[in-house]
DNA sequence: CGAGTTTGACCAGCGC
DNA sequence: GCGCTGGTCAAACTCG
């Protein structure tokens, strides 16, 4: 949910991850996975496997920009407590821009609690929601965007740009989020379960989720699912309403969430919730590992493979150098950046972007 | 006519 | 208990 969700002690005493004050700070700066971060093992134990000297995170060209979730306002709580932080790479070969690499925990409230406690984000807002304000988001993402003089509109028009622009996307950079409701992912299953789980006196069940932040200016990103809207909310101290998006497959509960980031409306953030039990209905892949059994199965997590997306790099006033990376991910990431970078900034059109992000056991197959 | 979207209402969880 | 917010439902509506 919200940042004012307590701690979950559940999670924190599942989780082998470590939530002490330096760990938080870390975050505040968007920097979970530093050098001194295991972060290899911490992925691993949900099936995410990092190589640590090949192709470098996300095979990300010349560095990243900053999407600290304080300075670029990425929420950093979403509604159901995952915390998010972005990191994107800058345009251009500076690979002495910051990197600071994305994160998203879900579940996690005493990152939410943390990253909530600095005052640019808590700070409560008197604007209208969504619905209600027109033109309020402002500024040059606005224009970018096409915000909302109202939601319907803005919708049509997000969707629109979806189909004519998929191929604009700019930046995308997957971290995984790790839930506690990965527990839960054993005992429920099916919309049955949903609508039960609404029953009073029942807990509503999650499914692990997965969290992305895109640098685009399309809402909904094709990524070869099909998906039906089933609600709209207007999302506070934001003008841009959060979409909810369920899984045309009537076998599959899978959800996701869109919302444009208020401060940075050039940034969506996709939610999404649970596993496809399908495939999905088309983009075939180029470029893609292999790692239907890494996400398909979180409870079993495989050695096998994490796929890197491959970023758009832009730049960004927030600047570390890309030696303050950890060593996996200057390797040839940055290395990398220098060489041919259009080209494999270009998504090639037919190809939904989330296939360059989604674990393949994430996608309808 | 079926599939998908919109939108107001409802419910649950949380903080005060 | 109350108010706020996120998440979901479902009827009405739109579109192809």
């Amino acid at each position: 949910m919200d940042g004012k969700r307590k701690a979950d002690p559940e999670f924190i005493a599942d989780s082998s991850w470590e939530l002490g004050g330096e760990d938080v700070e870390n975050l505040n700066h968007g920097y979970l996975f530093g050098s001194d971060y295991k972060e290899s093992s911490i992925l691993s134990e949900f099936g995410w496997n990092i190589p640590t000297e090949s192709s470098g995170v996300c095979g990300c060209d010349g560095g990243f920009v900053d999407l600290d979730p304080i300075e670029s306002g990425l929420p950093v709580s979403s509604a159901d407590g995952c915390v998010l932080a972005g990191t994107t790479a800058p345009r251009g070969d500076d690979t002495s821009r910051s990197l600071e690499p994305m994160v998203a925990v879900e579940e996690n409230a005493t990152f939410a609690s943390a990253l909530a406690s600095n005052p640019s984000m808590s700070s409560s807002s008197s604007e209208d929601p969504a619905e209600k304000s027109t033109a309020s988001g402002g500024s040059s993402a606005a224009a970018a965007a096409n915000p909302p003089a109202d939601a319907a509109s803005y919708n049509r028009t997000a969707k629109v740009n979806a189909e004519k622009r998929s191929c604009r996307v700019r930046t995308v950079f997957a971290v995984y989020s790790v839930v506690r409701s990965i527990k839960l992912c054993t005992q429920v299953g099916g919309r049955e379960i949903r609508s039960k789980a609404k029953k009073k006196g029942q807990k509503r069940i999650r499914q692990p989720r997965f969290a992305f932040v895109t640098k685009s200016e399309i809402d909904h990103l094709e990524d070869g699912y099909r998906w039906r809207k089933y609600g709209q909310k207007a999302v506070k101290n934001s003008p841009f309403p959060r979409s909810y998006y369920r899984c045309t497959n009537s076998k599959c509960m899978v959800k996701k969430r869109v919302e444009r980031s208020s401060e940075d409306p050039s940034v969506v953030i996709t939610t999404y919730e649970g596993q496809h039990s399908h495939h999905s209905v088309g983009f075939p892949r180029s470029g893609l590992v292999s790692q239907e059994a890494a996400f398909a199965s979180p409870m079993a997590p495989s050695n096998s493979q994490f796929y890197y997306p491959r970023l758009q790099t832009y730049p960004h006033e927030n600047s570390l150098s890309i030696s303050q990376l950890p060593p996996s991910i200057q390797g040839k990431g940055g290395e990398s950046g220098h060489k041919g970078q259009e080209a494999s900034l270009q998504p090639s059109v037919g190809e939904g972007l989330l296939g360059d992000i989604v674990p393949p056991g994430m996608r309808n197959g």
